[in-house]
DNA sequence: CCGAATCCTGAATGATACTG
DNA sequence: CAGTATCATTCAGGATTCGG
């Protein structure tokens, strides 16, 4: 179960990193309100680069998370839009992030007993 | 919601990053059996360095998931153990992972896709 | 036994400029 | 509009060594 060269517990790590950068649970998040085009996104999420985001749209879409679809026109149009799948993520996601907004005070709490710990300990 | 200048989003952030760190969830779920000594955890996670799993604990310790308790002996001794806000934390922890594991063969499945789209392409 | 200090490498992120 | 390319920077992670 721990075994890092068991490929089932490198694909659970390799979600649980993408879920760890900057933006692909806010991107999913956003487009769990439906279909949005690339810049609309960028607009959704103003403090991500082009870049960053181009890049997280396409692992999201690798992963088989988020559907990408061109519409040959001009100007062009790329569609971005969860999958089933992308869908089905975000059950869970929602309650990790749940979780975390019923404890931030907790999390604020015990960040500022251990900061002030290290304080009188780097005070001696 | 999504203003990174809202200390709540950062928060959320911040936990996102560190479960999407390498080591946090496996050390929160090798926790999960009950406490255990510096040295066990050691074992349990067999390819985790001192160093990172020294850092681990102490970002645990400091978001108040892990309580590290020191008995100074010759040798010391000090024994790690989820708090209760650690112990909370392992329900939405789990369903993430029972997600993945549910859905490691669909994403394998669009990995593969995707990737040998990307080789046709650069085939031509 | 537990951990701190140091050094090093690769990956993630970001700013900027260019293209079909 | 929707990217790609390039460059600079920062940081997580790992190896090693030393200390109490």
């Amino acid at each position: 179960m721990k075994d890092p060269n068991n490929p089932v517990c490198q694909t659970i790590t390799g979600l649980l990193q993408r879920i760890g950068d900057k933006w692909s649970v806010l991107v999913v998040e956003t487009l769990g309100g439906g279909s949005l085009r690339f810049n609309e996104l960028r607009r959704a999420i103003p403090s991500v680069s082009q870049r960053m985001l181009t890049l997280t749209l396409r692992n999201l879409e690798r992963d088989g998370l988020v559907s990408r679809t061109v519409t040959p026109s001009i100007p062009p149009r790329v569609d971005y839009e969860l999958t089933e799948l992308g869908q089905s993520l975000t059950k869970p996601i929602c309650g990790l992030v749940q979780w975390s907004m019923d404890n931030v005070g907790a999390i604020h709490a015990a960040q500022a007993r251990y900061d002030e710990g290290q304080d009188e300990a780097a005070a001696a």
